[in-house]
RNA sequence: GUGACCGUAGCUCAGGUGGUUAGAGCGCCAGGUUGUGGCCCUGGAGGUCGGGGGUUCGAGUCCCCUCGGUCACCCCA
C-alpha cells in the first residue's frame, strides 16, 4: 500500500494551490506595507514554552499538543500557535522597544479533523510588541481585515470585545462561577467540570448558550483602564471604517489575553469552524515568560479557512508552449524555450519524444495562449505561431517570439 | 476525546436477498489526419474492491478489528 498523508494534513497542489499562493503573496505585501518584518523562530520548542504561554488549563495545551521526548531528553512540543514563539525570541534577542513582525507557517493541533480544522494547518499573523496604544489594537485588526478584503471575501465583520485587565478577570470569574453554581444542574458535564479551572470559556459553549444568555458579562466588569482603551479602540475602527459588533460573550481560549480579543467571520463561510482568524492583546504573555512587562497585541488569520472561503481561481497558463515538429530540431526548440524564459516569459514545452497532435493537446489542456512549432521553417529563421484562441497562424522571425507574443 | 455517515479504476459512481473472467462515464495513452489542440470515431492501458482476520463450498457483498475520509460536538485559526 502506498503510505497515506498522516491523518488531518493536506498535500496541496496545483491548481489547487494557486489560492494559497496568491493569499501568502497578498500577505506579505500587505505586511510589509504595514511595517512588519518577516520573522521566522522554529516549528517545535520547549513544551515549556506553551504550557507557561498559553496556559495549562487551556485545552490547547492540556490535549491538543503534539508532545515528544527528543535523544536528549527533553520535551519538545510542535508549534499550536506561534505568538508564544515570538515573544520569547523578542525577550531573548535583547531587543528593545517597538517591535512588529509578521510570520506565516504551519502550527500543529492534536485534534479531530473537519471542515477548517487540521491537525497541520497554516496560520499567517502579526504581533506588535511594546506598544500600549488602542491604536495598535486598530492597526492589527485592520491587517486581518484588509487580509480578508483582498482575498476576495465578502461580508466580513469583526467580533469585538473585552475581557479587561487580570485583576477584572479574577474579580469577574468570581462573579460568574458564583452564577454558574446556581446553576450548575443545567449544564453539561464539561462546563461543570470548567467552571473551576476556566469557567469563561463556559461562556462561548454552543450546549450551554442558553443558561449563559443572561450570565454577566466581562465587558461591565473592566476597569476604568482598560474600558478607556476598549473606547480607544472602537473609535478606532469607526475612524478606520472597519465594520465591527461587539460581542460580550466572546473570550479567547488562550490564557494570556488581556483587555481586547476580536475575531473575524464572513456571511460567505459558514463552516462550524467560523473564525477565519482572531487576536487580541496580551500584556501579560511577557512576564509569564519570564519577562520583563512589554505591552503586545496581534493576531492569527487561519490561512486554510481563508482558502475554503476565497474564490477559486482559474489556473493560468503558459504564455508561449514551443512544439517540436520535426525531432532533429529539439535541441532548438530547447533553446528556445530557455530564451523565452530569460526574457520573462512563461515558456513550456514537452520534453517527451509525443507526436506533434500531442504536444499541441498537451498545449491546450496547459491553458497555452500561444504556441510555437520548432520544424522546417527554422532554416529560414522562423517558427510558426499559432494562438490558440483562435487558431491564427503566422511565421515570426525566430529572436522576435518573445517581444511579439509579448505584445499579443 | 465523543457521535453519525462513508471507503469499488486517476476522478465521479453502478455492482437486489453472497455464486462464472468486477462495469460505466469522464480522464489518460495511441490511431483515424505523412507538421497542429478544443468536436467526432476506433482501439488500449489501468482495479490485491482501504488493510487484516473470521463465517462459508464460495465474500466487493455478512461479522469483528484496524486505518483513512466527511460532518458535527468539544475546542479553535
Amino acid at each position: 500500500m502506498i503510505p497515506q498523508a498522516p491523518k488531518g494534513t493536506d498535500d496541496i497542489l496545483p491548481p489547487a494551490s494557486e489560492g494559497w499562493r496568491r493569499l501568502l503573496r497578498g500577505f506579505e505585501d500587505l505586511a510589509v506595507r504595514y511595517g512588519y518584518g518577516f520573522t521566522m523562530t522554529p516549528l517545535f520548542e520547549a513544551t515549556e514554552l506553551f504550557s507557561r504561554g498559553v496556559g495549562v488549563e487551556t485545552e490547547v495545551v492540556e490535549k491538543q499538543m503534539y508532545t515528544f521526548e527528543d535523544k536528549g531528553g527533553r520535551s519538545i512540543t510542535l508549534r499550536p500557535e506561534a505568538t508564544a514563539s515570538v515573544v520569547r525570541a523578542y525577550l531573548g534577542s535583547g531587543t528593545q522597544g517597538v517591535f512588529k513582525g509578521y510570520y506565516a507557517g504551519p502550527m500543529f493541533r492534536y485534534e479531530q479533523p473537519q471542515s477548517g480544522r487540521r491537525r497541520q494547518f497554516y496560520q499567517v499573523g502579526v504581533e506588535y510588541l511594546a506598544e500600549p496604544s488602542p491604536d495598535a489594537d486598530v492597526e492589527v485588526i485592520e491587517v486581518g481585515y484588509r487580509l480578508l478584503q483582498q482575498a476576495g471575501i465578502t461580508e466580513v465583520t469583526v467580533r469585538l470585545n473585552s475581557i479587561g485587565d487580570p485583576a477584572d478577570r479574577a474579580a469577574y470569574r468570581e462573579a460568574l462561577v458564583a452564577f454558574l453554581k446556581d446553576r450548575a444542574d443545567l449544564l453539561s458535564d464539561e462546563a461543570r467540570s470548567r467552571m473551576s479551572s476556566n469557567p469563561l470559556r463556559v461562556l462561548d459553549s454552543k450546549a450551554d448558550a442558553s443558561v449563559v444568555a443572561d450570565a454577566p458579562a466581562p465587558l461591565d466588569a473592566i476597569c476604568e483602564a482598560a474600558a478607556a482603551h476598549f473606547a480607544g479602540v472602537v473609535a478606532g475602527l469607526q475612524r478606520r471604517g472597519i465594520p465591527y459588533e461587539i460581542s460580550p460573550r466572546l473570550v479567547r481560549g488562550l490564557d494570556y489575553y488581556n483587555r481586547t480579543v476580536f475575531e473575524y467571520v464572513s456571511a460567505a463561510y459558514t463552516a462550524a469552524q467560523e473564525a477565519l482568524g482572531g487576536g487580541g492583546r496580551y500584556d501579560p504573555l511577557a512576564e509569564m515568560l519570564g519577562g520583563p512587562p512589554v505591552a503586545a497585541v496581534g493576531l492569527a488569520m487561519g490561512v486554510d479557512r481563508i482558502v475554503l472561503a476565497m474564490p477559486k481561481f482559474p489556473p493560468g497558463g503558459p504564455d508561449v508552449f514551443v512544439a517540436v515538429a520535426d525531432p532533429a530540431r529539439r535541441e532548438d526548440a530547447i533553446g528556445l524555450v530557455a530564451a523565452l524564459r530569460d526574457a520573462g516569459l512563461w515558456s513550456e514545452m514537452d520534453l517527451g519524444d509525443r507526436s506533434l497532435k500531442a504536444q499541441f493537446k498537451v498545449a491546450g489542456r496547459r491553458g497555452s495562449r500561444l504556441v510555437a512549432v520548432v520544424g522546417d521553417e527554422w532554416s529560414e529563421g522562423l517558427v510558426t505561431v499559432r494562438r490558440m484562441s483562435d487558431g491564427e497562424e503566422r511565421p515570426v522571425a525566430i529572436e522576435e517570439v518573445a517581444s511579439w507574443a509579448t505584445n499579443r
